[in-house]
DNA sequence: CGTTATCTTGACGTACATCAAATGTCGTGG
DNA sequence: CCACGACATTTGATGTACGTCAAGATAACG
């Protein structure tokens, strides 16, 4: 099934680098080097295995702004983010974007049904992701079951998101999506009561904005009025405190008060 | 967005056979009888196989209305809707509802990472559904690959459909949004084009509010605009006629023109 | 340090929400 | 078949949260 199902592939890319080999280091290993074995798909590999997933991925850096997948381009490569941060959107006709998430370290990306990706994805800051060719995964997960369950797991998780996002998107007011975003960039979930939690947030305003189906001035506002109830303080654009998580939990709606 | 996206990406099976053999009464065969085998989860597993998935399913008519999954319960139960349709949605604490989409034939509900299902579901009108105990169901999803390949395939065009549905409700208006909402409705994507496509509407204008992040006073003007402009019919509340889908498909601000 | 992009703050506009009432739909029983 | 009631939908009048436009303030950067 797994090998029916596989659809229209281009052929592979023949820019298809080498894998940077550093010398000294114990082995060519991005999956075992990344530092995000833990939370990525590598989880469900063997240790025995993990040669195969290697031989797969080529490690690579992107600069700030580079779009590295471009919605309606064929899907030729799943990656997984090892370090940085990415935004991913959707553009509408007239240049309207909304950003359906941020993937950070151990997030994997460029799962799709169709032979095209359904979204874009750019880089907020540097990044470091490893790139997997889609016929060679497709291959892998046939014969590792494990890793697909894993992926099926990743993708469930996924969609529990997006329910919540569109929850947010259609039925919260601004100061509950920017309480809910705040919370959200804290995981794990912060018990409720006066902690100090320093947060540090590396997109834009913009991208806020964006995310949260907002504008840049309102997140602005928000933010401000947040700092002046007290309930956050701010230092600097992108770096955040989280005065009262309690207050901001019941702001955001979160019906698990923790 | 549930049961609009196509499923039918990879091609059909050229040794799927018909469903076999109705003799006299119906067979207890819920998943061959059902009469969406060709669009739901079965389509994984061979006919020989088919005898273990029958074991594990149970039949169940669902009245108008009713809650068959509650968010934060267990998720002890995976539901394969076989008629009817149903509404998924999120609630905040004072009653605010976001649907995250209808689920029709053919949809397969109660994917859940975690032990409890992150959203609620209810009957919109009667529904049939086919129950799979969630741990006689992993145990299945163990035991064939294939069937777990394809659950991953499903969970990857929902995320899509999740996707563009943040699209809608964090970018659009409200006349993209009610755009969007009746062509997705007729699916498959019809060609731009003043062809004359009717449509049922099974839910409430408050279920097509809740679901496009509107009021129903919002949903009902704009469907009224619409009708004025000449896009589209109205035939009683639940009936909508088609008349431009080359227009509505730039209102709704579809990139691919078809 | 100037230059520029980003962020904040302010004044005002508007798309959609809210409140309210009229109209339509549909099931039920006379 | 029609009358009635309950509820859904439509239509209208008005309010408001957030968007838009515009100008400062702050941070980023060579």
């Amino acid at each position: 099934m797994a090998g029916t199902y596989q659809l229209n592939q281009h052929p592979a890319r023949p820019t298809a680098r080498p894998i940077p080999i550093v010398l000294g280091l114990p082995v060519p290993e991005p999956c075992g080097s990344c530092g995000v074995r833990h939370m990525s798909l590598c989880h469900a590999v063997e240790d025995k295995d993990l040669a195969r997933l290697v031989d797969l991925a080529t490690t690579d850096t992107i600069r700030p702004g580079r779009v590295f997948i471009q919605e309606h381009d064929p899907a030729i490569e799943f990656f997984n983010v090892t370090s940085g941060t990415a935004r991913l959107f959707k553009l509408l006709p007239d240049g309207r974007r909304q950003i359906t998430g941020f993937a950070g370290p151990g997030h994997f990306l460029g799962l799709a049904v169709g032979p095209s990706y359904s979204f874009s994805a750019e880089a907020v800051d540097d990044m470091k992701v490893c790139r997997f060719p889609r016929p060679k995964m497709v291959r892998l997960l046939h014969d590792f079951p494990a890793v697909e369950h894993r992926l099926l797991e990743v993708a469930a998780g996924e969609l529990a998101a997006a329910q919540e996002q569109m929850l947010l998107l259609g039925r919260k007011t601004a100061r509950e999506r920017v309480a809910s975003f705040l919370l959200a960039r804290a995981a794990p979930p912060i018990p409720c009561g006066p902690t100090e939690t320093r947060l540090h947030l590396p997109m834009s305003r913009s991208d806020i904005a964006d995310y949260l189906g907002l504008t840049i001035e309102t997140v602005s506002r928000t933010l401000t009025r947040l700092k002046a109830d007290r309930l956050i303080e701010l230092h600097g654009p992108s770096e955040v405190e989280l005065l009262d998580t309690c207050q901001l939990n019941a702001i955001a709606g979160a019906e698990f008060a923790v």
